[in-house]
DNA sequence: AAAAAAC
């Protein structure tokens, strides 16, 4: 018998009591009522762990209500009067709170919630002072207002405007304001009421989008519920998350880890992350302490499931990230084995959460075969390559590139626009072509690093750090680094060398313009790149971009077939193919003659640019 | 063709 435990096993015993909290236990379980009997002297609701003993909450001074912010709409109203603090709550007082968890129960992992890192420490203080202007907020929210949106699916839950009409609870709900989010982004809310709803989502979105905090919210909140969990009967070293979170490279995992952890600070709820590349001894003892969450890679959480440290038969959420990313990166067979040939429970009794920027046929097939009756959700594209990147496209030859961007730079430099508060990250095509090019500039004085895959995790986020830190303030990458991540204040990405697909393109610019800033994109473009002429120039005119004449004549010279993904219209990654009549698990071609299905049609003022109408089966929205 | 990802 472990003593090891997480939430799961404090839960179980706890079954009978939360029975009877209400109606929202009806919603949330897909998993049988469990059979162990209450115990309440043990039992500590997840929002009472994890607590400072007494008011010394180790919180962030959270000094009101968000004012670094000049849009009228939403000030600090929506959290009905500004700050509270525990005390001030009902529910709970002080140090009456603590006999659920104060006494008793040795093992649970709430012995180490002395140890809680305060995940909001390091972003307040550093730069607080430097970036005023939404900064955690990540969220241009001007960029989102009108976004289209398009749902379908059985007994659609409709979408809410503001966390408050959410009851997520009240610890989740300080995090969200720690985090300075006082108002949902379209995909969250759509995203939100359907999975709090206890449904399965495929969601068409990109990151940036609040695609993360669409996911963690219902998640936390629903093990915070924690209603029917039964005590694993295994025992040893192996370890049962509630949640699982499935993310295509490590970095995104991190990052969707340090989101999560903010998410559920003082919530009790734990969070792990597993990746590979790492020492796997600390990952085990971090699972092994206990885990609520777990956010990994594939592979590292195969490894972690045949060494049977980690069993996913308690899963209840379970989500996957960057979804098209991971199956483009060979991964479908990990990703059948952990959700198909393990043991985690069947579609039905999960529930299943499927973010992807594109809709394929084989990510039709994946949410076909992991999801039950799900409700599609497709998120247009944010301005975010459109209104607020500035996309440039220079011709330069092979062998000028490096003098050119030494220009670029020293522009830069005279500008003032480079340092700590202007990135530039430099996309090349070759791990090798990385190496050389970040020795060459450090060679000729600026402080560049480098990301891609043949350095060890160490370099790597050692280099993301100093990236972010602006020490390095140049950053060389390969496509590792083109999707998801979130860098704060790049001010310009450099295309050093083109991809050789258009929706990588719209992943690598995606990586400034982030945060409600202007940013811009420089390509290098040569006759090495004639295959992207025609997609580049037509992203270029969609987004209401000056597009060169050369290029133009290039575009027109190159005949078909630029770009294997010629980007074609919709502003969706994908619509819902089970409303085309044809489903059928052979796959049928869906994206034949397709056409934009009604709902929002040409309603979508301000939407830059707009799209054609052809059919489309790509939108590369990270 | 290159990139990513477990040991």
């Amino acid at each position: 018998m472990s003593t090891r435990t997480s939430w799961a096993d404090l839960a179980a015993n706890s079954a009978a009591e939360n029975a009877t909290a209400g109606s929202s236990s009806a919603n949330n379980g897909p998993v049988g009522t469990a059979s162990a009997p209450p115990s309440r002297s043990t039992y500590v609701p997840p929002h009472l762990r994890n607590r400072p003993a007494v008011s010394d909450a180790p919180a962030p001074a959270y000094s009101g209500p968000v004012s670094n912010n000049d849009r009228p709409g939403y000030g600090g109203s929506r959290w009905s009067g500004g700050p509270r603090n525990d005390s001030g709550r009902s529910g709970y007082s002080g140090g009456g709170g603590r006999g659920g968890w104060g006494g008793g129960r040795s093992g649970g992992w709430d012995r180490g919630r002395d140890r809680e890192v305060n995940p909001f420490a390091d972003d307040d203080v550093t730069t607080e002072e430097a970036f005023t202007e939404q900064e955690n907020s990540g969220i241009n929210f001007d960029a989102y207002e009108d976004i289209p949106v398009e749902t379908s699916g059985d007994n659609v839950p409709p979408p809410v405007n503001t966390f408050a009409e959410i009851d997520l609870g009240d610890a989740l709900n300080q995090n969200i304001r720690r985090c300075k989010y006082v108002k949902p982004t379209p995909v969250q809310r759509h995203a939100i009421p359907i999975s709090l709803g206890g449904r399965d989502l495929m969601a068409c979105a990109q990151t940036g989008s609040g695609k993360t905090a669409a996911f963690c919210f219902p998640i936390i909140s629903g093990i915070m519920r924690g209603e029917s969990v039964q005590r694993p009967p295994r025992g040893a070293r192996t370890v049962y998350p509630l949640a699982l979170i499935l993310s295509p490279t490590r970095e995104l995992s991190m990052q969707i880890h340090e989101e999560a952890r903010k998410f559920s600070y003082q919530t009790g709820v734990k969070v792990v992350v597993a990746y590979g590349g790492a020492p796997i001894h600390q990952q085990l003892r971090e699972l092994e302490r206990g885990v609520d969450i777990l956010v990994a890679t594939p592979g590292r959480l195969v490894d972690l499931l045949e060494r049977a440290r980690v069993s996913l038969q308690m899963i209840r959420y379970l989500a996957l990230d960057e979804a098209d990313r991971m199956l483009d990166m060979g991964f479908e067979p990990q990703i059948r084995k952990i959700v198909e040939q393990m043991d985690m429970p069947p579609p039905g009794e999960r529930q299943t959460m499927l973010f992807s920027a594109t809709f394929p046929k084989e990510i039709q097939r994946l949410a076909s075969d992991f999801l039950a009756n799900y409700i599609f959700l497709a998120v247009g594209r944010v301005g975010s390559s459109t209104d607020l990147i500035v996309q440039r496209v220079e011709f330069v030859h092979e062998s000028d590139k490096r003098s050119h961007l030494m220009d670029l730079l020293h522009a830069q430099r005279a500008n003032g626009t480079q340092g700590k508060q202007a990135l530039t990250l430099v996309f090349v095509e070759t791990k090798k072509g990385a190496d050389s090019l970040e020795h060459w500039l450090c060679m000729n004085g600026f402080p560049a690093t480098t990301i891609h895959g043949d350095r060890t995790q160490q370099e790597r986020e050692q280099a993301l750090r100093s990236f972010k830190s602006g020490n390095t303030p140049i950053l060389v990458a390969t496509d590792v680094a083109a999707r998801g991540l979130d860098i704060p204040h790049v001010a310009h990405v450099v295309n050093f060398d083109l991809p050789n697909d258009i929706d990588d393109y719209v992943h690598r610019i995606g990586r400034t313009g982030r945060a409600g800033k202007t940013g811009l994109a420089t390509a290098f473009f040569n006759e090495n790149n004639s295959s992207m002429a025609r997609s580049l120039s037509e992203l270029m005119q969609e987004s209401n971009q000056e597009v060169p004449a050369w290029l133009s004549r290039y575009a027109a010279r190159s005949s078909f077939g630029g770009g294997r993904n010629r980007r074609s219209g919709g502003r969706f990654g994908g619509r819902d193919f089970r409303r085309e009549g044809s489903f059928n698990r052979g796959g049928s071609d869906y994206y034949g003659g397709g056409n934009s299905s009604g709902g929002y049609g040409a309603s979508s003022g301000g939407y830059g640019g707009g799209y054609g109408a052809s059919s489309g089966v790509t939108s590369a929205w990270d």
